[in-house]
DNA sequence: CTGTTAGCGCGTTCAA
DNA sequence: TTGAACGCGCTAACAG
């Protein structure tokens, strides 16, 4: 069997209350009696058992999690893992809270930190606006001895405790190589969708993007950057007018959202011809992938950034580090051959990672 | 909080063992008594702490995981993450050891799961040979009321309780679908080197990507399989000569392992022009995209597959219901532009999935 | 500075 | 058929 805290009074020849005070390195124990205890532990191997500590404790992690609300169907998505996770929290004592806010603002986000920070939460997690003021409430936050990260979007790295997402540099390139290499010899110029240029992730995949596509000769032009504020209304009309303006046009790169806009105005031409890559595989980005007219989803898993958040947050909140190595979330390319079956509508109980 | 036994036990106006029996479905409770405790699980919305009922239980589960040996760098990593799942699962009250066996033995199979059952394990997980015998040794296993789960490479559904790994039809279309694409216009034959037609998860790949090359209007010939049994010395030599008899080659898919000798016969003939895809992200085929010589790397994440295959096989073990959705492992592509930053030599201990 | 004691939520004897 | 009491490994009062 494991040793335990008994096996380690015993060999040290102490108390268990002060084992349990060099194991958390509480104050109140001469140094020789540290020492001693401390040979004992290192000498049995012994490791805690955070369950049966957790259990004694009874200590909880009441967590926020700050979500944009609105139409977006990846931040829906991110939603539902985030109400998942609250779901599968109270069995291992944490508390999650959502919270929404309007899309792209900077001011009801920071009312929000401000909020979680009069509840007394141990962590927040939010998909950030690029602001100053944003970051004067992080501040305010870590100030208050709670651990921040970011979601999906980032801020720069002073601000926050971590940031759960992906490269999104490393995304756009990902993009533009895939582009390329389906375009091949195929001449025409390629438009780029996105939603705003206010929030960080969207100019760091243009920036990768653009840099393949220059890398590649300069032999393909990019057009001027499509605004649609990830609405599909816009979207649809923006790249309507494009399709119109250039129907030479070999693709269309969707780094953000409002792809079912997208969609509407691929179909309403008839332009099946177009390469199309777009950012999340959400419901209108996975019906093009089945029909065609989407030939490359990159996704971030929305699951993984949730869990992740939740297992940096609580080992921030107890001064634990990281391994960001493991925390790290990847960019999974799908196309229509190795799309994933969809999820029952109920989201279906995942009680781990995926 | 949360609602506890005691709480239970007061509403209903019984004792904790009573309410014991009912929540473990044991024997020796009236059905009146039954049917109030019912109700006020029911009523309190009580859901049993897990990790109480362990730590009260003491109860472990010991797995064996049985993996081939050899220099497979893919079967070498699936080693290691089982490892590092051993490290963990002393955590999560589950012991797990790690049997070798020659690679594509069936007997040595054999032996190794009948050692097992002896051992009275309560689960086993192995990358299973595709042979009657082992299949029957399977069905002594699970005879004896141990748990079975086929990692990697399938076997019949009705042999196993559960598969962990990918849908090896749609890697090997997915490979297809690329190699198409990458490919366009460009004339030429295209190769396939496999391990062995003796697994399945070859045949399965060899399956899907034949169908999808024959749907592409039989425009491109497929030449025949060259079987290097994941071996790269025989690897090398089999492409080195398919190079040399066929200088218009134009792609080659690697379905198997071996892929040290592959890179090898590129790099000696210099054809830097030949697209190239491979499967599992191991030290060569990621050497392989970081120099362009390979254009994409199909994966199996090992981790996933050891952790899901523990879950399962602790759920099977103690008779509960496994999510299938849940459970699913997904075929990731790799393109230079979205490799993961390779993780450090310790393998960095992984607290969860990943 | 150190030790004793009483739980955390649950499972399991052993009596009644 | 039911219940009281103890222990799993650990933490946290409260004494000393």
């Amino acid at each position: 069997m494991r040793p335990t805290v008994h096996d380690i009074a015993a060999k040290a020849g102490v108390s268990l209350a002060t084992v349990d005070r060099v194991l958390n390195g509480r104050p109140g124990v001469r140094a020789v009696t540290r020492a001693r205890v401390e040979e004992a532990i290192e000498r049995l191997g012994y490791v805690r058992d955070v369950a049966a500590a957790n259990l004694a404790k009874g200590r909880v992690y009441p967590l926020v999690f700050i979500i944009p609300e609105g139409e977006n169907p990846f931040m829906r998505g991110l939603e539902a893992e985030a109400r998942l996770a609250a779901t599968r929290s109270s069995l291992e004592r944490t508390r999650i809270a959502i919270v929404h806010i309007p899309p792209f603002g900077a001011g009801a986000l920071v009312t929000a930190i401000d909020a979680a920070i009069a509840d007394g939460v141990a962590g927040i997690a939010a998909v950030a606006v690029d602001a100053p003021a944003v970051a004067a409430a992080i501040g305010r936050a870590r100030a208050a001895g709670i651990a921040f990260v970011t979601l999906v979007s980032d801020l720069a790295v002073s601000v926050r405790d971590h940031f759960c997402g992906v490269d999104n540099v490393a995304a756009g390139r990902t993009a533009g190589s895939l582009m390329a290499r389906f375009l091949g010899a195929r001449p025409g110029p390629v438009a780029v969708l996105a939603g705003s240029m206010l929030v960080r992730d969207h100019r760091e995949r243009l920036e990768g993007f653009c840099a393949v596509m220059a890398d590649a000769g300069g032999a393909r032009r990019v057009l001027d950057v499509l605004e649609g504020q990830d609405d599909p209304e816009r979207a649809r009309a923006l790249v309507g007018e494009c399709l119109a303006v250039h129907p030479e046009l070999a693709g269309i790169y969707s780094l953000g959202a409002g792809n079912a806009g997208l969609i509407a105005a691929l179909e309403a031409t008839g332009r099946s011809d177009v390469c199309v890559i777009a950012h999340e595989l959400t419901e209108p980005t996975r019906a093009g992938l089945e029909s065609g007219l989407v030939d490359a989803v990159l996704n971030q898993d929305a699951g993984h950034e949730v869990r992740s958040a939740v297992r940096v947050l609580r080992a921030k909140a107890d001064g634990l580090p990281v391994i960001a190595e493991q925390e790290r979330i990847r960019i999974d390319i799908f196309i229509k051959e190795n799309l994933p079956p969809p999820l029952d509508d109920t989201g279906s109980a995942r009680t781990a990672e995926a």
